[in-house]
DNA sequence: ATCCCGAGGG
DNA sequence: CCCTCTGGAT
């Protein structure tokens, strides 16, 4: 079986077992899914989701970001961790949105790694859940580790891993499939101790096995 | 002790 | 390529 008809074997069991997976981080514009997207680095959803609230009705946009102490910022952002850098990113993103876009969110995978504290992650965050066109598969901590473990990149680097992972799936399908391979890392095959034995893909379409977690 | 929807700088 | 940034949950 080649890795391209393995891929979408894997994706259609994603599929059915998550169906309309979404973006779990909470939002209702494009700059609150952009501000979300960046505090979402190395830390939990449902943390993020904790302090957004408070964030955006403080400063809902990029104007009132953009204008914000960088001290209260800190403050409201803290738990997220990575905190001092990632106040500091939100201010000059939300200065860069004012001063270039109007204070709108950009539709270029350009024009968005141009902002202050956005990479190729969080562009195709947006480019994909926003403006319904990837530049790539959102490779996070989890949709990484699962495509080495379903042995579809050997590769560590986030960058290469998304030119790996796209030509095996549709572009259609790039953005979901992030969000079911998330809920499924979450689910199943954590980082620690995956659940091989409750697996769907452990017979034949997974090449790993549980006990490799202790070789 | 390890991991969580990473990015920037050296 | 490497390193650093950081709190919270398990």
């Amino acid at each position: 079986m080649t890795p391209k008809v393995r891929a979408k074997k894997i994706d259609a069991i994603l599929k059915k077992r998550y169906p309309g997976a979404s973006c779990s981080l909470d939002h209702r514009t494009p700059f609150e899914l952009l501000v979300a997207t960046i505090l979402s680095a190395q830390c939990t959803d449902a943390r993020v989701n904790m302090v957004t609230p408070g964030l955006f009705q403080r400063w809902p946009d990029a104007k009132a970001l953009a204008g914000a102490r960088l001290a209260d910022v800190e403050e409201a952002v803290r738990s997220t961790g990575f905190y001092k850098n990632k106040a500091k990113a939100l201010v000059s993103m939300s200065a860069d949105l004012v001063a270039r876009h109007g204070g709108q969110v950009p539709d270029t995978m350009e024009e968005l790694t141009a902002l202050a504290g956005v990479g190729r992650k969080t562009a195709n965050v947006i480019l994909g859940n926003v403006f319904g066109k990837p530049d790539g598969i959102v490779v996070d901590t989890h949709v990484g580790r699962l495509a080495r473990r379903w042995g579809l990149t050997v590769n560590d680097d986030p960058v290469k891993v998304e030119a790996d992972l796209g030509p095996l799936l549709p572009r259609a399908e790039w953005t979901g499939f992030s969000h079911r391979a998330i809920l499924f890392g979450r689910e199943l095959c954590q980082a620690k101790r995956p659940v091989c034995g409750r697996c769907p893909l452990c017979e034949s379409l997974c090449p790993w096995s549980d006990k490799q977690s202790y070789l």
